[in-house]
DNA sequence: ACCTGAACACCGTTCAAGT
DNA sequence: ACCTGAACACCGTTCAAGT
């Protein structure tokens, strides 16, 4: 009777695969923050210093955890135009993203570009390219869209964080609302005008409408730019307050 | 003669604005992750825990910082129209955030909104609801800045942040230079195209032209939807696929 | 080839005490 | 009112050893 160890049966070898995946599973239900070499050991009932024979350090396990995720990511359907092709891989990262949502402070901070993320900004560079765009273009669209190609745009006002967005009784409130509307009138305006109920002055955008909002405002301004053959190369580099206004109209 | 330590002249008092100033200098002549509770007391002359009397934790140090330096971001001239206003706004907080590289960093992963921060975002609200948009649009033209607003955009190919990028011999180079052409034909493509020396694969972006010209493009954007009246009250919760594609031409 | 134990040099933060 | 000392519960990572 070889070590009768009923609680954990059999250990499974570990692998980089079986590191990763306990990883994400461990980000998934928690947060970033929550993942620690010591905690993942822990998951996988291993010693920490097990899983350095896997990843390299934390850095690596941060960015194989991305690798893994984003091979999740859709391709769009074959056959459609340029800008339908943007818009379904971007919408399918942010459906991605959404389910992972610690996977976008990793990218954000992330400065080292894996293998995974290469092929999926070349597989977007590709799609303007094959509608005919110039490389140059391709090349300052793909900037102006930045982390937005990953389908997430930053939060402006974020809900609280915790969930309850500070409970406090109705008069406090009040005078909350009125100080707000003083000191940020524009603010309160906005909040006021648009989002109805003035006691959610943090909360209630609709992330999705703001997102695609903002995505076709951008692929709008790509197609404006490539149907006029803008180019960079006639004065690039010089420091001039130029501005690309080019109303036709 | 009382207490005669020569090294440590009578020491100042600390104070709130000292811990912060100094938890500046410290991120700015470093990274944001040399700023630790342990390491500024340090430098101020002082045990970790005396810090906890002027700043509640760490958090709250991070926000001070980050509204300390915002305070220096100057406001536009007068007198000027919407769009210049807005865009002297956003160059003036990239040229603040130029100065302070952690801010960027910290702003990114703050979820509160200090009165600093609402205090720029109302004064740029404000910019636009002057120009004469709606609260409507100036709400999701907002969103659609995003961080842009603060005067960074994301950074798609990185420098190698040591500085020195991968010394290798030649041969070596032109295998790996070759090896990226087959793997990521678009950003081979673009590479070769835009930036000149192929060498450079992941480096040779001149940002401030890539800020600029994400930035024009937003703004004309903006003058656009602003022109047509646009609202978004008709649809506006419906989850349709809707496309703002407003080209009159 | 893979895992362990003990240690090192760090963190943020608490508590009770000193002046 | 402000600062200190010692401690707690964490980190990532190294090294030398075990099987």
């Amino acid at each position: 009777m070889p070590s009768k160890k009923t609680e954990t049966p059999p250990r499974v070898r570990l692998n980089r695969e079986r590191v990763l995946r306990a990883a994400v599973d461990l980000a998934d239900r928690g947060r970033i923050e929550s993942v620690s070499m010591r905690i993942l050991a822990d998951v996988l009932g291993v010693v920490p210093m097990a899983l350095y024979k896997h990843v390299a350090n934390k850095d690596e396990l941060l960015e194989g955890m991305v690798d893994m995720i984003l091979s999740e990511i859709e391709s769009p359907d074959s056959g459609v135009g340029w800008a339908e092709a943007v818009r379904q891989r971007i919408l399918a990262a942010r459906r991605t993203l959404l389910v992972h949502p610690w996977a976008r402070q990793v990218i954000e901070s992330c400065t080292t570009r894996t293998p995974a993320v290469l092929t999926y900004m070349d597989a977007l560079a590709g799609a303007f390219i094959t509608g005919g765009f110039s490389a140059d273009l391709t090349h300052h669209v793909m900037h102006t869209l930045g982390n937005r190609m990953w389908g997430f745009s930053p939060e402006l006002f974020n809900p609280s964080p915790t969930g309850d967005p500070l409970v406090v009784d109705t008069e406090t409130r009040d005078a909350m609302l009125r100080e707000i509307a003083t000191v940020y009138p524009n603010i309160a305006l906005i909040t006021r005008e648009t989002l109805g109920n003035p006691a959610r002055t943090t909360d209630g955008c609709d992330e999705q409408f703001e997102f695609e909002f903002a995505l076709d405002l951008l692929l709008d301004a790509f197609d404006r730019l490539h149907h006029q053959g803008w180019s960079s190369t006639p004065k690039r580099r010089a420091h001039r307050t130029k501005k690309p206004r080019t109303r036709q109209d």
